[in-house]
DNA sequence: GTCTATACCCCGATAGAC
DNA sequence: GTCTATCGGGGTATAGAC
């Protein structure tokens, strides 16, 4: 008989350190495929090239190439919301939303590979993964204009979402030109909130 | 003998009403076929199963796929710049910013099939196309500044970005959510535009 | 537990019949 | 001018040897 039914993983079993490592292995090679080569360009064979194992290896550890695909973007995205996560918390209230953006930023530009699988992920990914993009940032300044004592403003959706695309553009132009230096353009951005946002 | 060897429009004749009336359609099918499916799925066998003609058909009005879907990225492409063009021409300089902001979300709002084309084609294509994208904008900015009578203000090219990252986010928003209001985005944009660029 | 071999599909493109 | 037939290559995934 042949291999298993299923993946390590996919059991009620705890994983081998053995299973641990070739699984940790294959999703960061896949992060590095992805990254500088495009969402396309991860297939079975280059993820197995690079890890320098087989295709049918690969398939032993994972149950199908879109599981390896999607434990790289989860693991990248749980980086991002841990680091970013951490940040606001520690920072007061009402300047939450000035220590998200300068984290998530941060955080991009120091990890660009995790960034272009972000991107690459959001763009060919499930569509309606918007509201877990601008929700929480959303709540952040509601909880901001309140500390300062301020009523409601703008929608806080769109401020949200302008807020969360312009930080989409400098870690893009950060990406492409390493010299622009992405974390002057957010203390721009956090200027800019602060006049027109909390006015 | 089998076809010709050059496709239409290749040389330097010019092209015969019902080849252009083809190579319409089949730009027509791809833009559909990228905007509703992605970009993987812009094969040429669906391509000319959406046309109702075969592979063969298609590969004769266009040298080769790629030239299909370069072809409907750039008719894409040219629809809005004469569109934004136009807007941005009748408007005052100090108010061309503004008018810049909202005929793109309203063009892209008016046209979603071409605004997820162009998303596609951004992430997949030629990477550098960054500055094509911002220098324009930053350039209305800096003749909006001078006819103000201001002086130099933030960096252009950081501000030109945040507003061009804001433009994607209201119109990646607006092709999830229809009943997202677009153009009270934009007026939004505008506003804080207004209060924290030319202050 | 890991690899080889293979099956099967869809891809883009070409050659040549009609 | 449009179609059929086909080729070569890459894709994912499985079966079974070791």
């Amino acid at each position: 008989m042949g291999g298993r039914r299923t993946a390590p993983g996919t059991e009620d079993r705890p994983l081998s350190f053995i299973e641990r490592k070739r699984r940790d292995q294959l999703i960061e090679v896949t992060i590095g495929l992805v990254a500088e080569h495009g969402y396309a360009a991860a297939s079975l064979a280059r993820i197995a090239q690079a890890a320098e194992i087989t295709k049918g290896a690969v398939l032993y550890h994972f149950a199908s190439k879109d599981a390896v695909v999607t434990a790289a973007h989860a693991h990248v995205l749980d980086a991002l919301v841990a680091d970013v996560g951490a940040a606001v918390d520690a920072a007061p209230p009402d300047q939450a939303p000035a220590a998200y953006v300068r984290r998530m930023i941060g955080h991009l530009a120091e990890h660009p590979d995790h960034a272009r699988m972000i991107v690459e992920a959001t763009v060919h990914g499930d569509r309606p993964a918007s509201e877990a993009r601008w929700k929480p940032l959303a709540a952040l300044l509601r909880n901001a204009r309140e500390a300062r004592g301020l009523g409601p403003g703008t929608d806080p959706r769109t401020l949200a979402l302008i807020i969360g695309g312009a930080i989409d553009a400098i870690i893009g132009e950060r990406l492409q030109d390493p010299d622009y230096d992405a974390q002057a353009a957010a203390e721009s951005l956090i200027a800019m909130l602060e006049t027109a946002a909390f006015a």
